[in-house]
DNA sequence: TGGATTTGACCTTC
DNA sequence: GAAGGTCAAATCCA
């Protein structure tokens, strides 16, 4: 445990260099030293989530399943029991969320995109409806990314989302604050103008965190005033949630 | 009042 | 024909 609260407070600390950085710059910060500094920060804070997944004894807790809807459904079920008329469609990105990160079972998680819901349905089998959603700027961008949310028959806690298509409206929340490569092509994804106030939240929220945790522990973003241990380990998952997932969507279909 | 959500009907796919 | 996916009118809400 010593190991893992010593990479939690290194990636704080780097955190909290960058924080100094870009008080002290004022918006003039080199971009290359800003995607370096973004990617050490990800990369101990990945490192120290990836250590706390492996004490816990349920990883779905923070655990985004990556699932290749290639021949089948994405559904927790077998796809014999979804069933099998369902469109194939290529770009298409599963995902699991726990739903008790979003603050309300009821809300789907939240992705830093802006979402317009345009249908819900009973699926067969399923315990709970699917609901269909594409994006806000679908109208002004011709944006045709679309998700579908479900929650799980067999975990009610968990939200399956899959992804279709692409964003191509213009805004990208997370590499507005995190310039960032992309792992897969190696490319740097540039900051993009945006007309969305999204990004303006999803900023928000990482700075309330940075505010938060390193300036003031008891005050964080969803971080709970009991402090001690457990909260430096919310207080991860707070932040790997926002700081993880809105790369992790757009990045795999554009 | 404009945008988002709900929901029944319709379309598409198998 | 059944089931998933989408449309669009009605409704809600800030």
């Amino acid at each position: 445990m010593d190991r893992m609260l010593t990479q939690i407070l290194d990636a704080c600390g780097l955190a909290r260099e960058l924080d100094r950085s870009l008080r002290l710059a004022a918006g003039t910060v080199d971009p290359h030293y800003l995607l370096a500094s973004c990617e050490d920060v990800a990369g101990a804070f990945r490192k120290a989530a990836a250590a706390l997944r492996e004490r816990m004894p349920q990883p779905a807790a923070l655990e985004l399943t990556k699932q290749s809807l290639e021949g089948g459904d994405a559904g927790s079920s077998p796809p014999e029991q979804r069933g099998s008329r369902k469109r194939k469609e290529k770009n298409t990105t599963a995902i699991r969320v726990p739903a008790m990160g979003t603050g309300n079972i009821d809300n789907p998680p939240d992705d830093g995109h802006t979402w317009r819901k345009y249908g819900q349905k009973d699926i067969l089998n399923s315990r709970f409806p699917r609901s269909y959603y594409r994006c806000t700027h679908k109208s002004f961008y011709g944006c045709e990314a679309k998700k579908q949310v479900q929650r799980l028959d067999d975990d009610p806690f968990t939200y399956e989302v899959t992804y279709y298509g692409m964003h191509t409206c213009q805004t990208f929340p997370a590499s507005l604050l995190f310039a960032t490569s992309d792992a897969r092509s190696g490319e740097v994804m540039q900051p993009a103008p945006t007309t969305s106030s999204s990004h303006h939240t999803e900023m928000g929220r990482v700075h309330d965190w940075l505010q938060g945790t390193i300036g003031a522990p008891q005050q964080g973003m969803g971080v709970p005033a009991q402090g001690g241990r457990r909260d430096v380990e919310d207080s991860v998952a707070e932040l790997a949630d926002a700081m993880f997932n809105p790369v992790i969507f757009p990045a795999r279909t554009h």
